[in-house]
DNA sequence: AAGGCTGGCAACCGCTCCAAT
DNA sequence: AATTGGAGCGGTTGCCAGCCT
């Protein structure tokens, strides 16, 4: 059992990579293709193993590697589909061309796990998280009742739906023992939650996206609505 | 100014998957 | 059906820049 290392130990690189290792790499692989990652390094005269090489190509170098912090939109959506996937990064980064699955989950591990813990939201079992998703699926005209919610739920609702609000321009109303949630607008008036949401477009445009990943251009579009 | 601490990220490691034989 | 080996995946580590004291 157990596999032989991808390459004897001795006398390889290791570590970060040069400009010049990135040049060579790039180089063979834009005139040569990829055929078998164990031979490019021999092939493009690198002292590194294929493994290596693969992933420096796939994580760093890919012409088709969108550059800069993931935006709001993009991470939103990894929540969503972590929630539905768990930790399977490759197949959440699948739904973002240009980004990697290194990339998602660096991002995942440092600042939106975090993120959610502030939330009070469980980021492994998306308990509450889930209560974040029905209430953004909401805002597209769902059908969650927050007068149904338990106080815990309510208060959950309460911190993310602030979390929210810069999106949508409203926030929900401070208190803990609410009746039918109330939602604070930013001209200061109230509303009730449900009534602010039969507003809202019936298409489930979040979900519709997970089943059927939209081109990127979808999130190009949200950057510049912002 | 210097040392310690922290967060972000690139890269590695070990494992599984799967196609070829 | 069993074996082999390359590719891919997810968890983890270690480096480094920026911040704090």
């Amino acid at each position: 059992m157990g596999r032989q290392p991808c390459f004897e130990k001795s006398g390889l690189n290791r570590g970060p990579w040069t400009i010049e290792e990135d040049h060579k790499l790039m180089t063979f692989i834009l005139s040569n293709g990829i055929q078998c990652w164990r031979t490019v390094p021999k092939l493009a005269g690198l002292h590194r193993c294929g493994k290596s090489c693969r992933l420096r190509w796939i994580n760093s170098l890919r012409p088709d590697l969108k550059r800069g912090a993931l935006t709001e939109a993009e991470e939103e959506m990894i929540i969503q589909l972590h929630s539905r996937l768990g930790n399977r990064w490759s197949k959440i980064a699948a739904h973002f061309p240009g980004r990697t699955d290194n990339e998602i989950k660096n991002h995942w591990n440092t600042r939106i796990k975090k993120k959610l813990q502030v939330l009070g939201s469980n980021h492994t079992s998306h308990t509450p998280l889930q209560q974040y998703e029905d209430c953004k699926v909401k805002k597209g005209g769902g059908t969650m009742k927050p007068e149904s919610a338990t106080e815990q739920g309510e208060i959950e609702l309460e911190l993310q739906g602030t979390q929210i609000d810069e999106r949508f321009n409203y926030g929900f109303h401070e208190g803990r023992n609410m009746g039918p949630l109330e939602i604070q607008k930013a001209d200061h008036t109230t509303t009730s939650f449900s009534e602010e949401m039969d507003k809202r477009p019936p298409e489930d445009f979040l979900q519709q996206w997970i089943d059927s990943p939209l081109p990127w251009e979808f999130f190009s579009n949200l950057k510049e609505d912002t």
